[in-house]
DNA sequence: GAGTTTGAAACT
DNA sequence: CAGTTTCAAACTC
């Protein structure tokens, strides 16, 4: 960054791309850097991602993304911003060690680095951040650093509170979650690597930050890229399970609601899908956890329901499922307790030596761990060259194989106070199941795995789909709702048993908005109406869906790590992830234009250009997704 | 837990 | 691009 030789050219070399492919970002302050640095175009976007989980107000972050489009529109423009906002990178900048060092030292008590920092700070900076015109007249002046600094500290802060909170695990899975990211060259702020994460790893990680010592340097030494350690923490790949990043978020999510609810007492909750293995050792962690989201509680926990969802769905990066998973079958029978078998990728490969779609791990982008019951498998960091030459090759065929396969669209156009939705599911299978004998009524189907409705371009027979039918008929809708016709009992019955509904569900049902069956669809409009409100529950499914869309968000845009401690930000993450973006692409997709786009019975997924499609000004909706997908790719590493 | 079914992924 | 094979998850018993 030619305005910002020093602060930024230190630190950005390559955690950028780290970081950016990882889960994290959403977590880290660093990612966000990185992001920025990586992308000239993700700048704009990461900031006000940024800002916009500081930001308790809506409107604010709708501004925001009027902003994006603006500056989207203005194309050239992107460059002189990124100039301008070259200040931003401070946020991670390897002098932010420095700051986070001090803090870290200061004291250990998360409580107290979180007070350190107001929220109004937070907020504050955010909200210079958002004001991207604003802002720019604020980089000109010499005092614009200043004022990014409570920001930047916020999210420092933020990171090494929840490292050091009981969260560790959290803040590490978060750091870890980057899949297969680029070996760090930074010293700072790099990614855990996900699964190479052993508790060893993580019990010396306590003992150093017990011992006082930086998260930096303990990151650091563990993390040293390149070394073929299957076991360590140094799996990374680059580029590889972008879509991941949405679990890790889901996880994340999904401790942290636990944590709420265990503080409210109300835990045992009824979150089933939250009990996943993926869950199950957090809780010690999260226990430790201060409450600093002790004013959003409810609305963490609201937001649990949300996050749990999400996490039941795509969560796989919690510690403890590594250490309780031993057996396939255990695996898969605790996912089934759980309430989702997706939470934690693991994978029974026999002859795919795990380098193929089949293989869910390889698929997620993540490797194989100690849990898999693969054989000969090659998805291992010893196996990295190897790892990301088929990566490569895949995606050579298919840009997106990588890719989530539920995305959201911008299908759903609800409006702000309509009953309940008659537009299609706001999330759809990119590419469409091809189901035969399933009625997509199983998850052999993908649509109905993924929690969402089939679509045009599902090519798939006698479709029953309870999320929602080929023919759009059958979106599945509130007790007595008009698409219940659509689905009967039997289905109903399919889709319960494969859901293992959680008794969130029945909570839920008590909040007409969130009635039960919720659906993508479904719940999405709540979560549109009431972004923030603590009536909204999300779609049990849709959060997945959600996630991916956060996950694209998420890695482009970085999710600040400001909040996560609290979950507060994070709160505002999920949100903007899955209602807001409708919200923007409310603004300029018009219903039906989704992903539609592509033929009906292509089975080739179309580009992410094609698919996402940034026009100018016309698809905000889109041009967001397109912007986060580009991160996927980065299968080129840049060592 | 073994065996079957299913549909995506891979291959031809 | 269609048809076939391979594969591993999902499912059943």
């Amino acid at each position: 960054m030619p305005n910002e030789p020093s602060r930024i050219a230190i630190g950005l070399p390559q955690t950028l791309k780290y970081d950016c492919s990882s889960p994290d970002c959403d977590a880290t302050p660093v990612i966000k850097t990185t992001c920025v640095s990586d992308t000239s175009l993700a700048i704009v976007p990461f900031v006000q991602e940024t800002s916009e989980k500081g930001l308790s107000d809506r409107v604010e972050i709708r501004d925001t993304f009027q902003v994006e489009q603006k500056r989207d529109t203005i194309g050239s423009e992107w460059e002189s911003l990124i100039s301008d906002t070259s200040d931003l990178l401070i946020f991670n900048s390897p002098n932010d060690s420095e700051a986070f060092r001090g803090v870290i030292q200061k004291s250990l008590d998360p409580s107290v680095l979180i007070s350190q920092f107001s929220q109004d700070d937070i907020n504050e900076a955010c909200q210079t951040t958002v004001d991207l015109d604003k802002y720019k007249d604020q980089t000109e002046g010499a005092g614009d650093m200043n004022e990014m600094n409570p920001v930047n500290e916020s999210f420092e802060v933020a990171s090494v509170t929840n490292f050091i909170s009981g969260s560790l695990t959290d803040y590490m899975e978060t750091r870890m979650s980057a899949p297969y990211s680029f070996k760090p060259d930074s010293n700072l702020h790099r990614g855990f690597r996900r699964r190479c994460l052993d508790f060893e790893m993580l019990a010396a990680r306590r003992k150093n930050l017990d011992g006082g010592s930086t998260t930096n340097s303990s990151t650091d030494n563990k993390l040293v890229p390149g070394k073929p350690d299957s076991d360590s923490p140094r799996c990374i790949v680059p580029g590889i399970g972008l879509h991941l990043n949405a679990l890790a978020i889901a996880s994340r999510d999904n401790k942290n609601m636990k944590l709420e609810t265990l503080s409210s007492g109300t835990q045992k909750l009824s979150f089933p899908s939250l009990n996943s293995p993926c869950t199950g050792g957090a809780e010690t962690t999260y226990e430790s956890l201060p409450s600093a989201s002790t004013e959003r509680e409810s609305d963490a926990v609201e937001n649990g329901v949300q996050l749990a969802e999400d996490a039941s769905q795509a969560s796989a990066y919690l510690v403890n499922e590594e250490f309780n998973q031993n057996s396939p079958k255990k695996k898969r029978r605790r996912l089934e307790q759980a309430g989702e078998g997706e939470s934690c990728k693991r994978c029974n490969c026999k002859k795919s030596k795990c380098l193929k779609l089949y293989c869910e791990c390889f698929a997620a982008g993540v490797y194989c761990i100690e849990p898999c019951s693969c054989q000969d498998c090659f998805n291992k960091p010893i196996h990295e060259d190897t790892v990301l030459a088929t990566r490569k090759q895949i995606e050579s065929r298919n840009p997106l194989a990588f890719a989530p396969k539920v995305i959201r669209t911008s299908d759903s156009v609800p409006e702000v106070g309509d009953d309940l939705i008659t537009t299609p599911a706001s999330a759809r299978h990119k590419r469409g199941c091809n189901c035969k004998k399933s009625n997509c009524l199983k998850k052999y189907c993908e649509c109905f795995q993924g929690g969402v409705g089939c679509s045009i371009n599902c090519r798939c027979e006698g479709c029953k789909n309870a999320f929602g039918r080929k023919d759009g008929s059958a979106i599945m809708e509130t007790d007595g709702e008009p698409g219940e016709e659509e689905t009967d009992p039997s289905e109903k019955n399919a889709l319960d048993k494969n859901f293992e509904k959680p008794d969130i569900l029945n909570n839920e049902e008590q909040n007409p908005a969130s009635a039960l069956p919720t659906t993508p669809l479904q719940l999405c409009r709540p979560l549109v109406q009431l972004p923030f409100s603590s009536k909204s529950k999300p779609p049990r499914f849709f959060i997945a869906i959600g996630s991916s869309s956060a996950l694209y968000t998420g890695q482009r845009y970085g999710k600040p790590s400001i909040i996560q401690p609290q979950n507060i930000i994070e709160k505002h993450f999920q949100t903007i992830a899955e209602d807001e973006t409708p919200e923007i692409l409310r603004g300029n997709s018009s219903p039906g234009t989704g992903i539609k786009t592509s033929s009906p019975n292509s089975k080739r997924i179309s580009p992410p250009q094609c698919e996402l499609g940034s026009t100018p000004g016309g698809r905000s909706g889109r041009k967001l997704i397109l912007q986060s997908i580009p991160s996927f790719p980065s299968l080129t590493p840049k060592h």
